[in-house]
DNA sequence: TTTTGAGTTGTTCGA
DNA sequence: GTCGAACAACTCAAA
């Protein structure tokens, strides 16, 4: 009989369009797949809300696995050594999985191969989670794109990608034993369970991911650009969690969307999360530091009491503190609304990028380090193809203008929900009778906005202007 | 090498 | 109410 060969799922949980899995198919050999939880401490492990996504996706992994025959041999520990007990004990003298981008895991990865390869193992590795790995695109003159516009661009020039794989009709599965775990015993679910709040929302794994871009692509895609914006109606693809952990590959959303009209504007949203990758690939410090340079020294001002009350929506500004709570209550925020929040921290509070993107980190269901990075530092001004920094957000002007009648905010800060909606955006402002019959005491029931946007906007451009003119000198 | 045009998502002010 | 300019300057990408 021949050696087993093994398939390390990691953010790839899927079948279909897994061509590390497809490679180990195609080898003949039976094959053992396993998931590795790695219990090492490093930055940017896995957040609460994160964890919460991998456990159900495990589990609908584990499911698709089982109808072929196998099961997901959950292990817990050191990569490597993981890996090469269960190559001494199977027999297994190969091993497949798909790359991560991400600076971790490309070194860690490069070590795995390197002591595998010692050893006499096979080793095969294979690009599934972008459309093209970070060295494929580059500028004219071989240098790494830090604007969007040409880097998308060139991706377009050098699209179609070819078929996505099927999944696999057959598997040839490994007999014997395998000693793992179960899936609980990774105690990935928090103690509180917060996270029932997102599933009449969320469904996890491969088939919901793929039914979601298809009946996205049928019914909504159409009227994505002039809706994606309103947080209250669901236009958005929601595909943001199921990409990260690779439920669906980038190339099956773009071989679903062709032959689709007016795709652009959604495809145009993928490619930043490829510009994300190819950004935090060609610039690993940005993963905590600025892209640009000269922001080292931008004097933001951490302020724990301020950072506290925008983490827990309550900050006076009913569209911040909506957003706030939607993502602590849900797992996910509306990209609108995280853009608004994002400019409040930065701008209005003068707090650290960095304080924003660790919060959205543990936070965020489809928590994504490259996207996470480029998001933050794109809004305080000091990443790729940044906001200027006078571009700031009206928190009062974008509440008005994306949920003019305020339903995001009454489903989220149901305190002020009675007001009516020519004051949801800015209840300190209503007359005090009309705040009085909605049954609202302002700086009780529902707090005074922590800081004046006009005053904190004027400042904000102040240092601004300051810091500038110090940095030329 | 130099030049040229352009760059995700905003707000305010004054005509 | 609507519209265009100002807000600032810089860096990038390609010709």
């Amino acid at each position: 009989m021949k050696s087993p060969c093994l398939v390390w799922f990691r953010r790839d949980l899927r079948l279909s369009d897994n061509p590390a899995l497809t490679a180990a198919r195609e080898s003949g050999s039976p094959i053992i797949p396993i998931f590795i939880w790695e219990t090492e401490k490093r930055s940017w492990e896995d957040g609460a809300a994160s964890k919460v996504w991998l456990h159900h996706s495990l589990l609908s992994l584990d499911n698709s696995l089982q109808k072929h025959g196998s099961l997901l041999h959950i292990q817990m520990g050191d990569p490597f050594s993981v890996i090469f007990t269960i190559m001494k004990k199977t027999g297994a003298k190969s091993i497949f999985w798909n790359r991560l981008y991400e600076p971790y895991f490309i070194k860690r990865d490069a070590e795995i191969e390197k002591k595998c390869k010692r050893e006499g193992y096979h080793v095969e590795t294979f690009q599934a989670s972008l459309w093209f790995a970070p060295k494929e695109i580059l500028s004219k003159d071989d240098t790494p794109y830090r604007v969007f516009t040409p880097f998308w661009k060139t991706c377009q020039k050098n699209f179609p990608l070819g078929t996505p794989l099927p999944a696999p009709k057959k598997l040839i599965v490994y007999s014997g034993s395998v000693s793992s775990v179960s899936i609980d015993k990774l105690q990935l679910l928090p103690k509180i369970h917060w996270e029932k709040n997102f599933f009449p929302f969320w469904k996890i794994g491969e088939a919901h991911a793929k039914a979601k871009l298809s009946s996205f692509l049928k019914k909504r895609v159409k009227e994505y650009v002039s809706k994606r914006d309103y947080p209250v109606e669901e236009w958005g693809s929601y595909l943001s969690p199921h990409l990260h952990f690779g439920e669906i590959s980038p190339r099956q959303v773009l071989h679903m969307s062709q032959d689709i009209p007016k795709t652009e504007p959604f495809l145009r949203q993928i490619a930043w999360r490829e510009f994300a990758q190819h950004l935090l690939y060609f610039f690993p410090y940005t993963e905590s530091k600025a892209l640009r340079k000269s922001f080292h020294s931008f004097p933001w001002k951490m302020n724990s009491r301020l950072l506290q009350k925008w983490q827990r929506g309550v900050t006076g500004y009913p569209i911040v503190d909506a957003g706030m709570r939607q993502l602590w209550k849900t797992g996910w925020m509306h990209n609108r609304v995280r853009m608004i929040v994002a400019s409040f921290l930065v701008k209005d509070l003068m707090i650290p990028w960095q304080e924003g993107a660790q919060w959205f980190w543990d936070t965020l269901v489809d928590a994504d380090l490259a996207n996470n990075t480029l998001g933050w530092q794109w809004v305080a001004g000091c990443g790729a193809d940044a906001a200027p920094y006078f571009r700031i957000f009206n928190p009062v002007l974008q509440g008005e203008k994306f949920d003019p009648d305020g339903d995001y905010v009454r489903t989220y800060v149901p305190e002020i929900a009675p007001l009516p909606s020519k004051w949801i955006h800015k209840p300190w402002k209503a007359p005090s009778d009309v705040v009085k019959k909605a049954g609202i005491e302002l700086g009780s029931t529902y707090p005074f906005p922590i800081v004046d946007h006009d005053v904190a906007r004027a400042n904000a451009l102040k240092e601004y202007r300051t810091w500038v003119k110090h940095e030329k000198t």
